[in-house]
RNA sequence: GCGGGAGUGGCGGAAUUGGCAGACGCGCUGGACUUAGGAUCCAGUGGGGCAACUCGUAGGGGUUCAACUCCCCUCUUCCGCACCA
């Protein structure tokens, strides 16, 4: 084929666009040899239009995806739509246009656009969640949890969005506001599904130390969230009462220091204890608060187990009913906020771990129990170990020490028991929305609640519902759906209105890829070959901000789906790279800011592969990108001039190819060397830290050297078609279809570019003959000679003593110390 | 407050193990070609100095023949968590 003479990105990317989907190059199968590679991004929300942030996020794993292939393995690369959500359901009440046609429509147009970035994805896999051939397995998966006692319905306090009209899982409230729409969050008390997360919360911590491949960041956000915590439970007899109050504490060793004790405004003891119920309701409001710390005496003591004395209860709002057994024993000396609220309350303070000497505590005065605010010897609580004091028998014990003979101490008494606790707590995954999986159970009058049968799944999403943007989710109106019997009895049973949170069906979109959407079948107990073939994902590529909520919903789901014996994958990702966000004039793109650049416009403009190769190149993938309208011309440049060094000598000559020994010019030597070093350098810049950025700047570098060589006989032509070939084929993952375009112009029929293998470099080859040698004198550059390669220590002493310019620099000296580091640099030491 | 990053020319960013700081690109300066240049090509480009030199990786100290890199202190900044007992 002959190559036209101008760069013309507009008409040849949507020819190869159109060539790679007429031979379906990029469609994959478990069949073959091939070690496999699953390489996955992030699926996208279809809002609309893709944004630079997808490009950049697409760009980064389809380098990988199609470096892979070429590297020689069966690559698995799916693309998808997150297609279940609110903003679908807001369009319906905005604008009347029905979430399913607006959610397909944002599909189709998308998937346009993926489509001419050139993205080498099987889209024969393609998934939609709104599917019900996708739903219907959430559904399946779901009863199964329910089974098993994985899914539970229960009432509690629950994080409620006002705008969103629905309530939000505990990973999904950022700093007290709604993750979608910065609504402030209220605590509302509902009927509600719960996924019981919690029963794999050990296995999910003790996986992080298996997450090798993570960025340290994420793996340190997920260890937190999960929040392992050692400690007692106590009990302390309430004084004149037949109760018991159960409080947790990770401090046995201040047990001693307790003065009062806390309970949660909704502890059911406090609705017992309290008289006056008003004043519990009032407290009970301010539960949850912040800044500020508001308590109410119960009017009743309970009894310190360790000191026999009798100490108050309060109910306190900012104790915590959902963590530990939602009371505690309250330690003012040790414990900062108790000391707080002590002193608001006037509270006895009494100090029982004394700092160990001339540590920062040290000096405060181990007291006696401290009526009186104003008599206290603490300006702060004192909340590190130290030497136990006023402790009975534990006196003089070092607070590790004490902890655990005190645990013992308790469990021998019968007073509590060793535990471990979490902060990690059930997903809550009821939403009042209409867009999303219908939950797939029924209330029946006589049986309660019960799951769909299997065999009537899947519990299909009405289309001909009303959106009146008023009153909550049309399902709760909508009488066809609701109206249903009962799978035991037959008789009359309501539908579950609630649908679940849009993160399950992201949970396990991964593993679907696995089959596509036409193909998904499970069965209890029976290994999915394809599962066993295809997971765990080998590299995946998304943004920062699930690094709590969608990857340990994931981590969570996997272990389910093993533990169904669908397979016996453990982890999901191996290698998880995540993505900078695009950054233009100093802040994150986005329509507010009025800062969006538009990736159909720069498509159009310079074409996909410089859209490509400039947010490629621009930054490493894990750092945040400034966006530079400059920037993208330079990568324009680029690739014009990789044009037209090919068109140049597209039609020369394919000489003979050249062995390593043959003699032949220095420059046809230095070209042949550079080529081969720039096959090293980009193979381990992509290989070791995914750093394409500096790959791309060797290949910049390799192209100056061949812009500069003029190639006169014929072996010249001959060292230049084999660099010129290296290029083409290392800007295929980068730029595909230029490099298909200029690989159909070179190769002369030898296939299209994205079938071949990447290149490979020769040792021997990358030699250097000769080394520029930096000459130091102590430690300051003052000469550089060039020498050949590879001279032992004692030459390169020798050569540098010999340099005329450094026996200048070092005349009428003493040399103290000559420092040689091979092939680089001569230090010498004078004084 | 706790935890984790980051700080390098005018800008984006390079610098495998401590070994020439500033690769590559953008921008800028000069030149060539041109009716023209916001196209293309060539040359130059950290600061200061005519120069030899000298100063330079947030700031201060230290280790070393040698420090962007290792250690200590300080500052700035971004991100995450934040009553989890």
């Amino acid at each position: 084929m002959k190559l036209d003479e101008r760069y013309n990105p507009r008409e040849l990317e949507p020819r190869w666009q159109k060539y790679w989907e007429d031979h379906n190059t990029f469609n994959t199968g478990t069949e073959g040899d091939k070690e496999k590679f699953y390489c996955l991004e992030m699926f996208p929300y279809p809002s609309g239009r893709i944004h630079m942030g997808h490009v950049r996020n697409y760009a980064i794993g389809d380098v990988i995806a199609r470096y892979k292939r070429m590297k020689g393995f069966n690559v698995l690369h799916p693309m998808g739509w997150d297609s279940f959500g609110m903003p679908a359901e807001n369009a319906a009440i905005k604008h009347g246009v029905h979430p399913s046609k607006w959610t397909y429509e944002n599909i189709e147009y998308m998937k346009t656009q993926l489509k001419r970035l050139g993205l080498s994805y099987d889209w024969s896999r393609e998934i939609a969640t709104c599917n019900p051939s996708y739903y219907r397995w959430n559904q399946w998966f779901f009863i199964k949890m329910l089974e098993k006692g994985l899914a539970y319905r229960k009432s509690s306090y629950v994080n409620w969005c006002s705008s969103c009209e629905t309530v939000l899982a505990n990973e999904q409230v950022i700093n007290t506001q709604c993750w979608r729409c910065d609504n402030v969050v209220v605590q509302k008390e509902l009927f509600q599904w719960f996924l019981k997360i919690t029963d794999y919360a050990d296995e999910l911590l003790k996986g992080c130390d298996d997450l090798t491949g993570w960025p340290e960041k994420v793996v340190v956000m997920q260890k937190n969230w999960i929040g392992k915590s050692h400690g007692v439970e106590v009990d302390f007899p309430v004084d004149g009462v037949a109760e018991k109050i159960r409080i947790f504490t990770t401090r046995p060793d201040t047990l001693f220091g307790a003065t009062f004790i806390c309970l949660s405004p909704p502890h059911p003891l406090a609705k017992q204890l309290v008289a006056d119920q008003a004043a519990l309701e009032k407290i009970t409001a301010q539960y949850g608060k912040v800044d500020e710390k508001i308590g109410l005496f119960t009017g009743h003591y309970c009894i310190n187990p360790m000191t026999r004395k009798k100490i108050p209860v309060y109910v306190a709002n900012f104790v915590l009913m959902e963590y530990g057994t939602g009371a505690i024993m309250s330690v003012p000396a040790h414990d900062q906020r108790d000391f707080d609220f002590a002193k608001e309350y006037g509270l006895p303070v009494m100090v029982v771990i004394q700092p160990a000497e001339n540590s920062a505590g040290a000096g405060i005065v181990p007291g006696q129990e401290c009526g009186q605010p104003q008599g206290l010897p603490l300006q702060e609580a004192y909340v590190e170990a130290g030497l136990l004091v006023n402790s009975g028998e534990f006196t003089g014990m070092q607070s590790e020490a004490a902890k655990e003979e005190i645990i013992t101490y308790i469990e021998k008494k019968g007073l509590g028991k060793k535990v471990v606790n979490y902060k990690l707590r059930d997903w809550g995954i009821s939403r009042q929305r209409y867009w999303g999986t219908p939950i797939p159970v029924v209330y029946c009058e006589k049986c309660g609640i019960v799951p769909v049968r299997e065999a009537d799944l899947p519990v299909i999403l009405p289309e001909d519902v009303k959106f009146t943007g008023t009153g909550g989710s049309p399902l709760l109106v909508a009488e066809s759906f609701l109206k249903t019997s009962c799978p035991t009895c037959n008789g009359p049973a309501r539908r579950e209105t609630d649908t679940m949170d849009t993160f399950v069906d992201s949970s396990w979109y991964f593993i679907a890829y696995c089959l596509g959407l036409n193909n998904l079948k499970f069965e209890q107990g029976v290994a999915v070959p394809e599962l066993k073939y295809w997971m765990p994902v080998d590299q995946y590529i998304g943004g920062v901000e699930h690094a709590v909520l969608h990857l340990l919903y994931s981590r969570f789901y996997t272990r389910v789906v093993r533990d169904l014996g669908l397979t016996d994958v453990n982890e999901p990702f191996i290698n998880l790279l995540t993505q900078g966000m695009v950054i233009k004039d100093g802040a994150k793109m986005s329509k507010s800011k009025g800062n969006v650049v538009d990736p159909n416009y720069l498509i159009e403009k310079y074409g996909a592969d410089t859209s490509r190769l400039f947010t490629l190149f621009a930054a490493p993938p894990e750092k945040d990108l400034e966006w530079s309208d400059k920037g993208v011309e330079g990568a324009y440049r680029f690739l014009s001039r990789i044009w037209n060094l090919a068109f140049k000598y597209s039609d020369r000559p394919d000489g003979k190819a050249l062995a390593g020994s043959d003699e032949v010019s220095s420059e046809v030597r230095g070209l042949l060397r550079k080529t081969h070093q720039t096959i090293r350098k980009v193979t381990s810049d992509i290989e070791r830290e995914l750093h394409f950025n500096t790959a791309i700047a060797a290949l910049m570098e390799l192209a100056n050297e061949m812009s500069s060589f003029e190639p006169k006989e014929d072996r010249d032509y001959t060292a230049f078609s084999f660099a010129l070939e290296s290029m083409v084929l290392m800007l295929a993952p980068f730029t595909p279809h230029l490099a298909e375009e200029l690989w159909a112009g070179i190769s002369r029929g030898r296939g299209c570019v994205s079938e071949q293998a990447w290149p490979v470099w020769d040792e021997e080859m990358v030699r250097e003959d000769e080394v520029e040698l930096v000459i130091q004198v102590n430690g300051k550059m003052r000469g550089k000679i060039t020498v050949a390669a590879g001279l032992p220590e004692e030459s390169l002493k020798e050569a540098a003593l010999g340099d005329a310019k450094t026996a200048e620099s070092i005349a009428g000296k003493q040399i103290r110390k000559v420092i040689v580091v091979q092939g680089r640099l001569v230090n010498i030491v004078v004084g």
